[in-house]
DNA sequence: TACTACTTTTAGAACGTTTTGAACGATTAT
DNA sequence: ATAATCGTTCAAAACGTTCTAAAAGTAGTA
């Protein structure tokens, strides 16, 4: 290939590669993604593994990883037994559903805490110092404001619907 | 303190460390936050130390991480050596100010990357092939969804301003 | 059945990140 | 002056995560 193009599509995978990261993603499944989505046709497992440098397996588990995120599908070529994979090239899409996924995963996590944290501090126990009771006041309120977010966290993800 | 209080209060911690660390911010860090947000009042090194049992290094870094990111703030009480540190309550603000400061930095980043890309895809180049003239147009139109992208979520932040 | 071409699994190696704890310097009390 | 109290720093250790390479598995083909 082309060296310029070459190179510059490794500083596209790189960069792909240190934003996902930065945002908790696994940074080589998301250069494994920048790979199909940059490429023209489907690509085998070892022209992947060719052009990243990596070794089979890893790029065999994280595809796997990748189709289920519904960001890679697998083609059939004709006259070949291998696998190719493609991407699927609604990035909006793709990135989207994940970020709702996780969004919403971890608010019905912090709801259950909120939830289980209210019941201990609502419960009236006569055992309680009026520090502690002061305490449980203080934490009613605190919690009040989590809750403020994850609705803003709600809202959010409405809005970005209607965006996309 | 009553260990129905404390043992709520560690799960607290626990999962707003975990919610973070998910998003791929510093689990730790989170957890320090939580510790002084449900407090009632400033806390010293030693009793944050004494309350999640690290190490006085840790805290000691990381408190100041707090202090650049005005999640913490230290304050002087009367009689004492050391210093205390007390929350910022305005979570949103601190959460928006982080999120919009990790966006707009990879957004700048990544336009960066998408510029000298397509600086050099556009270089007309009689030594190409049809081939890799053909390849440099997907580029260009791959590319161009990504930018998409990118104003949806400048599109993103403001809104979240309006919310907050 | 054996052969070939491929993918997946796996145990452990390599890696980056986080945490520790001892040493240090600076400040205040005796 | 000396001791005690604090916060900070930094090298080394601990840790979790990701990656590799080789073995095992699967499916087509003769």
């Amino acid at each position: 290939m082309n060296s310029k193009l070459e190179t510059a599509q490794d500083k596209f995978i790189e960069s792909i590669g240190k934003l996902c990261d930065s945002f908790g993603l696994n940074r080589f499944i998301a250069q494994l993604y920048a790979v199909l989505y940059l490429s023209d046709k489907p690509l085998s497992l070892d022209e992947i593994v060719e052009r990243l440098k990596v070794s089979k397996g890893n790029v065999s588990i994280n595809i796997r990883e990748l189709e289920n995120w519904n960001a890679v599908r697998s083609v059939w070529v004709k006259g070949s037994r291998k696998d190719y994979y493609e991407a699927n090239l609604d990035v909006k899409g793709v990135i989207l559903r994940k970020v709702r996924q996780a969004i919403q995963r971890r608010m019905g996590e912090t709801s259950d805490m909120i939830d289980s944290f209210k019941n201990i501090i609502k419960v009236p126990d006569e055992n309680w110092t009026d520090e502690e009771k002061k305490l449980a006041k203080t934490y009613e309120e605190r919690l009040k404001k989590i809750e403020e977010l994850k609705s803003l966290a709600s809202t959010a993800l409405l809005l970005a619907d209607k965006l996309v």
